[in-house]
DNA sequence: TATATTGGTGTATAATTATGCTATGAGAGA
DNA sequence: TCTCTCATAGCATAATTATACACCAATATA
C-alpha cells in the first residue's frame, strides 16, 4: 500500500503517543514492520515538521513525545528566575527576614518580580535602592525562601548568615 | 574559582531557562566564558541527570528545557487514542450519525473510552457488538467528529460515505 | 601506611540526528 | 507532448550527543 507524507506522519504521531520510542531507527523499524519503508533522514524531517520533542522518563532515558503534549512553565516564575539571575548579588537571612542585595537602583525591579511570582512563604517585600527585605512568617520559612532564591539566582556562595 | 558538580548543574539550569540553548557545545562555550571549563561529555551527563529535554520552538528549531517544565497530555484523551488506534476498523457517517466498526465484541470498549473522553460535538453513543453509533447534533458536527476519530485511529482510508 | 572503593571527569569513539545535494514523479502551462 | 517547477525522499556525510574506558582524587579499610 502506497501512502503519502500526511498519512505517514499521522502514523508516526500514533506510534509515538502509544509506545516509548527513543530513536528514529526504532521508529523506522516499526514502520517497516507495517509495510511502510522510510529512511532515517525522512523521519528526522517528519519529526521536525510534527514538532516532536525528545524528553526523558524517570530514569533519564530519552523518549519522543509530540510537542502538543509539552507546555511551558508559567511566565511569572520564568521571569523571576531571569531577573534573579541577572540582578541579585547576595542572599542572606536573619530571623524571619531575607535580605537581597542588588546593583544600585535595581532593587525595585527585583522586588516587583518577586511580588508578581507570589511565592509561598513570602509575606511581603520592601525595596530600597540596592537592598530588598523579604518578610517571612518565621525563621524556618525565611531559610526556605533564602535557599530557593539562592538557587534561582545561580549564586554559588553560601547564603546562610553565620 | 573551583566549583563542584552541584554548582555547575545549577548554573546549567539557569542558563537553559534563561536563554535559547540548542546544543551542548553552545552550553560549553557559555560556561567557558564564565570561567568554568567543562567538556561536552560532562554536559551530556549533566543534562541527563538534570533531566533536561530537547523540545522545539515555533520554527521547529531545537532548544533545551528543564524537564520540570514538561507535562503530559491528559490521560483520558491519550487512552482514547490508544483504544481507537487498536480497535477501530472503519469510520463513516451519514446525517448526524457517525458509525464506527470494530472487531467483534470490541464495540463496548471503544464506546466506553469515547464516553470518558467527553468529546465535544458528541451527544451520545450506542454500542452493539461490532458497531457503534455516535450521535451528533447535525451533519456538520458529525463530519467533524468522524474526521477527528479517523485521524486518531490512524486509518488511512477515507471516512466519508459517498 | 598500603590497598581497595567510589565518584567525577576527560579522551576517543560509537550512536544518533540533521542536512546538502541529487533524483524522481506529479502537476501546470506552452 | 515537452519543459518547468515544486514537493518528497534517498544517499552520503556533517553535526550532535552518548558512552566505554581510563585516570585521578578523595575516602574507606585492613
Amino acid at each position: 500500500m502506497k501512502i503519502g507524507k500526511q498519512e505517514r506522519q499521522k502514523l508516526i504521531i500514533n506510534f509515538i503517543s502509544e509506545s516509548k520510542i527513543s530513536s528514529q531507527q526504532q521508529l523506522a523499524t516499526l514502520l517497516h514492520s507495517r509495510g511502510i519503508p522510510v529512511t532515517q533522514s525522512t523521519l528526522s524531517r517528519d519529526l521536525e515538521e510534527i514538532g516532536v520533542a525528545k524528553v526523558r522518563d524517570q530514569n533519564g532515558d530519552p523518549i519522543y513525545t509530540v510537542s502538543s503534549t509539552v507546555v511551558s512553565i508559567s511566565p511569572p516564575e520564568e521571569a523571576l528566575r531571569k531577573v534573579l539571575r541577572e540582578w541579585v548579588a547576595k542572599v542572606e537571612y536573619a530571623g524571619n527576614i531575607v535580605v537581597l542585595h542588588t546593583p544600585p537602583g535595581c532593587a525595585h525591579v527585583v522586588a516587583a518580580a518577586l511580588d508578581r511570582a507570589q511565592l509561598e512563604d513570602i509575606l511581603g517585600t520592601v525595596a530600597g535602592d540596592d537592598t530588598i527585605f523579604i518578610v517571612s512568617k518565621n525563621e524556618k520559612a525565611a531559610g526556605t525562601v533564602a535557599g530557593r532564591l539562592n538557587d534561582a539566582s545561580g549564586l554559588i556562595v553560601k547564603y546562610k548568615s553565620e
